[in-house]
DNA sequence: TTGATTATGATTATTTTTGATCGAATTAAC
DNA sequence: GTTAATTCGATCAAAAATAATCATAATCAA
């Protein structure tokens, strides 16, 4: 086999799984791995591929995908379900805010193919939303490593000069008396976003009804419509209070 | 058998198979080996085939679609020496910006264990160090998702709210007469960055130099330091304009 | 026919490709 | 941090393919 057939097979392997690694290359081609490394560097000086340590990426993923994977698996399909539902609610043409972490970050799916535009502060949704029909508006300011999101007061300015029809909110708890938040920074960028949106929706999975956290930020007068896998008896008293409960299954 | 005949035959074959092999296409056709070299040679240099060692490939089946050659790792070699260089100059305590573009995105991987704060409008960049010693604050603003950065006038608002000691800059071509940008975006922001900082280096390989673009934005007396690998007359001239000019070899 | 030109095949030297090996560099594990 | 395991780059040798050279056969013009 020539060097052309084989550099043609690892760009296809590549485009189909992302990333090789030179055993499994020099076994599927059938050569030698030395060989395969004097491919890859070759291609990589023509830059058709991203040469790593044991192997090669492809360049386009050259950006990593931000894996807070961990967080935003745990109890995926009550997510799912939560910002499936959602999205229904999104037209084209809506301007919404996205907050950062792992339950907002399960919306990107549902809304790829949208003609809408989309203000966050969460860097896996603005990675996630990267090649989509969506316009994507990037809150500035500090990173925060951990959340993944940027926050801080100059973020907090940043959001107070937009306005947007729908903003999609988390949070770390929620009980009858009001909001929970982790950090003082998360909640004031969850205010400032509820604040200049027409309607708030909170997305929240069961883990997160009947919670409190660190910091009560809140009562629950900024949340217009709740979003939630929860069935239990604090429903009627979100409903009491004016709040609109989409319930949903899995 | 004429050469025109054998040439019919092994396009035909071709067409088939996609490729084809010396040994074979002497066999088939009934001529020595050395003939058959001699056809392929004649037909690769008026553009009817492939010539790879051992025999000849489909034209159309070489080249995987464009998308394949990444601006990241194009030259990448000449970038990293030169992002190398740059780096050197980065001390712990430092507040940096980081412009967007494929050169300057070579700087992270040099700067990732020392303690500085990053400002940046690039979003491989911040995802690039992410998990490093390093502080980041990213630029906010609509998301260009072509350049992967945020651009725009907010961009241009929020970076005039900091000041770095240093900024790293890239350009789409420079001349002695001034400095070129693909997009009134891209240069408004190349620029408040050099206004807000102290020192300005611009970073560029050896393909900008003597290269203009779509938009001249500005002469050469932002630039401070220019880090380049090209060794070639106008250096000098650079110089006389009070350009500091590190040569890097690769 | 003759001489010249061209195409083909055989032979040989050169280049290219590939795989093996080993010290150095990088990464992972502790 | 240190150590162990991979992976890398360089060098060498073997095999294959190529280019160069030459000789032979076919073609063509005068």
């Amino acid at each position: 086999m020539t060097f052309q057939k084989r550099a043609h097979k690892i760009l296809e392997l590549l485009e189909e799984l992302g990333e090789v690694d030179i055993r499994q290359l020099a076994l599927e081609i059938g050569v030698s791995e030395v060989t395969v490394r004097r491919d890859l560097a070759n291609m990589a000086t023509n830059g058709l591929l991203y040469r790593t340590h044991g192997g090669a990426m492809k360049v386009s993923q050259l950006i990593k995908p931000v894996s807070f994977a961990n967080k935003a698996a745990v109890n995926f399909k009550a997510k799912d379900a939560i910002c499936k539902r959602a999205a229904e609610d999104i037209n084209d043409g809506d301007i919404i805010f996205i907050d950062c972490g792992s339950t907002a970050f399960r919306l990107c799916q549902f809304i790829k193919n949208k003609k809408i535009k989309v203000i966050t502060n969460s860097l896996p949704v603005v990675n996630e939303l990267q090649n989509s029909a969506v316009t994507i508006n990037m809150i500035g300011g500090e990173v925060d490593p951990i959340r993944q999101a940027i926050h801080g007061t100059i973020a907090t300015e940043h959001i107070a000069r937009y306005h947007a029809s729908k903003a999609f909110l988390g949070t770390d708890g929620i009980t009858c008396d009001g909001l929970y938040a982790g950090s003082e920074h998360e909640a004031s960028n969850t205010l400032a976003m509820a604040s200049q949106s027409d309607q708030t929706y909170l997305l929240c999975d069961v883990s997160k009804i009947g919670k409190t956290s660190y910091l009560k930020f809140d009562d629950l007068s900024i949340v217009d419509i709740l979003v939630t896998d929860y069935n239990g008896p604090e429903i009627i008293e979100f409903q009491s209070k004016e709040i609109l409960v989409y319930s949903v299954t899995h």
